[in-house]
This record gives C-alpha cells, sequence and structure tokens, in this order.
DNA sequence: TTTACTGCAAATATTTTGCAATATC
DNA sequence: GATATTGCAAAATATTTGCAGTAAA
C-alpha cells in the first residue's frame, strides 16, 4: 500500500474526472504519481485556458513543485485520455482547456482575450452534419473578432486622433 | 525607373492578387522588392496549405534564393493584407494558405493531412450568427477525424493484428 | 526488485532580432 | 542620397530528449 496521502485521497475519490484518469493509468499500465495528481488537482480548479507556463506557476503557488518536462508529460497524457485540449490561435502561443461540452471560442484580436459560448444550435447543425468518407471525432470553431471592451477602447482611441488632428489644423 | 524585369512585371501585372498586395505596399509606404515578388509568386501557385520550410524550398526550386527571415516577413505582410492565413492545427507545425472563399477543415489526426471542403449551409449559418457584442471578423472550423485512407488501413492493420493473434494459438 | 517516472540540463525546432550591406524610391 | 529591406548570425521561445537518481508497483 502506497504511503503518500495524497495518492490514496485521488486513488479512492469519487470525483468523475479522477476516476476518468485513474481508468486512463490502469489501461495503459502508467504509475499514479504525486506530481501526476498535482497536476490534475490544479487544472480541476482553472475554469478556461491556461498555458503550460502558467500552469506550472499556478502549481507552483499551490506550494508543489513540478519540473517542466513532467508538466509537457502529464499535460501530453490527459490529451491522450481526451480530458485536456490543445489550441493554438492566431498569433499566440498554445493554450489548454479541460474537455466539458463543445463550444465555440470567440477570440479578441486587439487583447487576445478567448471566450468561451455555448451554441446549441451550432452543436445541433455539427452533429447532424457530414463529411462523406470522412470520420470526424471532434471540432473547433475558432471566432476571430473584436471584443466589446476593446471596441470601446478603440473607438475612444480614433476620437482622441480626431481631436488631435483638429488642434494641429 | 525600375531596372529589374521582375518587379516592373509585377507592378504592370493585372492579376488582382498582385494588385491587392501592390496596394497594400502602397498604403502602407512599403517598397516593392524582388523578393517579395518572388514569395507572392510560388504562393500564389500554390493550391492548398503550405509550411515557412515548404515555402523556402519551393521558392529555392524555383531558382531564387530568399533568407528565412524575409520569409517570415514577406509572410506576416501577406496575412496583414489579408491575403494569408495561418493555422495551427493539433499537433502539427503553423500552417499557410490563400485566403479564399470560407471553408471548412477536415483534419485527419492519423497522417496529418489537411483537406478543405466548402460549406454553403454552414457559410450561411456562421453569416446570420451574431456574438452579442463581439464584432466577428473571421472564423476557423477544424474537424479532426480518420481520412477514410487512414480508416481503410487501419482496418487493414487491425485484421492483420487478429489473424497474428490466431497464428500464436 | 524491477522498471516507469522525474528532474535537470542539453538538444532541437521555430520564430524573432540586431546590424551591416544593399536595393528601392 | 535617404532609408526600407535583406541576409546572416545570434538570441529568444517553445518543446523534446538523454540519462542518472528516485519512487511506484
Amino acid at each position: 500500500m502506497n504511503t503518500d496521502p495524497h495518492i490514496d485521497d485521488f486513488a479512492e475519490s469519487n470525483n468523475p474526472v479522477v476516476r476518468k484518469f485513474n481508468d486512463y493509468l490502469d489501461a495503459h499500465g502508467l504509475r499514479r504519481t504525486t506530481e501526476r495528481y498535482a497536476i490534475l488537482n490544479r487544472i480541476m480548479g482553472i475554469n478556461g485556458h491556461f498555458t503550460i507556463e502558467e500552469l506550472q506557476q499556478m502549481i507552483d503557488s499551490d506550494g508543489f513543485h513540478v519540473s517542466r518536462s513532467t508538466v509537457y508529460n502529464t499535460v501530453e497524457l490527459l490529451m491522450n485520455a481526451k480530458m485536456l485540449r490543445r489550441h493554438v490561435f492566431e498569433g499566440m502561443q498554445a493554450q489548454y482547456e479541460c474537455i466539458t461540452l463543445p463550444h465555440t471560442h470567440l477570440i479578441c484580436t486587439n487583447c487576445g482575450k478567448v471566450k468561451e459560448v455555448r451554441d446549441t444550435n451550432f452543436a445541433a447543425f455539427m452533429n447532424a452534419r457530414r463529411f462523406n468518407a470522412f470520420n470526424a471525432d471532434h471540432y473547433s470553431l475558432y471566432v476571430y473578432g473584436i471584443c466589446s471592451t476593446c471596441a470601446r477602447k478603440l473607438k475612444r482611441s480614433k476620437h482622441a486622433a480626431k481631436d488631435e488632428k483638429k488642434k494641429n489644423i
């Protein structure tokens, strides 16, 4: 029996996410390590997107240190377990998010903020959609544009520029 | 007047793509260089996706050498001119494609092949779709799955594995 | 006890940058 | 002639890998 309380806590957890991970590890003959659970534990508390860098820093501030290689290793494991997904939006570094219900990503090309929106109409459309002999597994819809906050700011700075011009006449 | 025939050929071209690029350069006070036209010329001949590496090699085999920095520089210019788009599909390196009509990308998670499909229903759906205060500019739909070629191969290798098992009994 | 996993440092891959030489305007 | 652009090499970033030590089973 394992002497590390953390591992046993997770091993016996009824949390479906933890169980899914345990099942994946078991099914593939992989070990239940403290590091893997520390990472999973942190990820479960994140709502939204995060980078590798951010994830490692969050784990650090949880008072637990894992090496960069282990973060990459575990993140890859979680992707193979279909629990995590990697997104690379235009002009940004890779971001990860837990796999939950399908949703659309709205990406602001001005500030880089990413917002998720659930869209049942679109989900229904995609579920019904067939691509001939291509066997679809999952999809990502990225919508690029300007968020309302940036739209306001840009409008304001445009006005400011106009005022500036007036002054110079 | 410019003495390099290549540049003048392009400068006077009636090709709408070349004209769009020229307009962009003029509007931004950027120069018409041989390198930029060599790259644009190559890109116009590509049907589908390509990486930076592939693009540079293609230009090389056209008998013209441009440095890696210039390829990156020009590709960025073309993206700003809204003539080129960058895609990063799951687990692959960045790929570029000319901006034409909106289309869906089918990405095979087994072989990495990317196929474009036009989808007027989807385009209509997206054109009608509004995201509250988010001002949408363009979108990317990536559908991940298994292409028909890989589906056949995978089926065959599964059979082979089964046959192998039978032999061992 | 066996061997998978971790952490570190080094290697690799990709993209960006500083700067002297060069070409465009 | 003034300066934007190129090409090279070096730097910055992101990710992967080799390997010795450590921990899970």
